[in-house]
DNA sequence: CTTGAACCTGACACCTGTGTCAAGTTCTAC
DNA sequence: GTAGAACTTGACACAGGTGTCAGGTTCAAG
């Protein structure tokens, strides 16, 4: 596919998939006039890269981390090095920190909506239970 | 307390507190000299600001929050309008999805560190003291 | 061909909380 | 009273992924 559809369909622009490929995160074939195309797994991977920089990764731990991770077809392209480990785990104990700095902050929001909506009309609250599930 | 103190109890800088002044989040005390001064109330505030930025509210929305915010010791001063629990409520939903996504990319990075702590010392992967156990 | 949508590169700007420096003032301990 | 730490305001800069525009090229349909 191009890069419109792959915009599209991953829910990122053209912009920032330019960008990824600067970074080195994302790589394209080229028809011979220059244009990208991409395969079904870029999909994915965007939406993988994604997910790593609002984790707060930067583009050079992501592409980094990126061959070390297991495709949705196969095994990871390389083992991640002990100094890499390293990093790896400071920043997954920094996302946990973020994870429970999350849900006090959701909490609070939620404490707040319910207080607001005692006695008034519950459609102000409406998709307040579709998330539910995500309560730890 | 001071600046310096409230600073170093909430582990926030002197010149976020004092942006957050400037943002009317938090509100202090002057000396006839001008110097700040905070009550022990403060070290929470400060700490939930953070939260709150940290979750993705701009100053703008955390000022119109705070207020509606159970404190330490008592009732909100304010009730939520429906239009701020409206916006409440997205917020919300947008930080269970970063929650969600959170918990996914730190599943993906402690994968790739378990693949790479096979047939390595287990300690590695122990939680936060890996940094030290992994080192070297 | 022609035409227009889609794509290319390059450049500039933004957002916004925070770091940092400068120059001057206030507070506290002795 | 004096030294020095702590505080004041103001200003400038940054991070860094993303939005957007300009001017030109490629692709595919008719």
């Amino acid at each position: 596919m191009r890069i419109g559809e792959l915009a599209r369909r991953s829910g990122v622009s053209e912009r920032s998939l330019r960008y990824y490929e600067m970074q080195e995160l994302l790589r394209s074939e080229r028809t011979p006039g220059g244009q990208r195309h991409y395969g079904e797994w870029a999909v994915d991977r965007v939406i993988r890269i994604q997910a790593l920089y609002a984790a707060g990764l930067n583009s050079k731990k992501i592409a980094q981390l990126l061959p070390c991770m297991r495709d949705a077809d196969g095994a990871p392209s390389e083992i991640a090095t002990p100094r890499l480990v390293d990093e790896l785990a400071a920043e997954r104990d920094r996302i946990n920190r973020m994870i429970t700095d999350l849900i006090r902050s959701r909490d609070v929001l939620d404490e707040v909506i319910a207080t607001a909506s005692v006695g008034v009309d519950a459609s102000a609250v409406s998709g307040a239970d579709a998330v539910g599930a995500a309560r730890g």
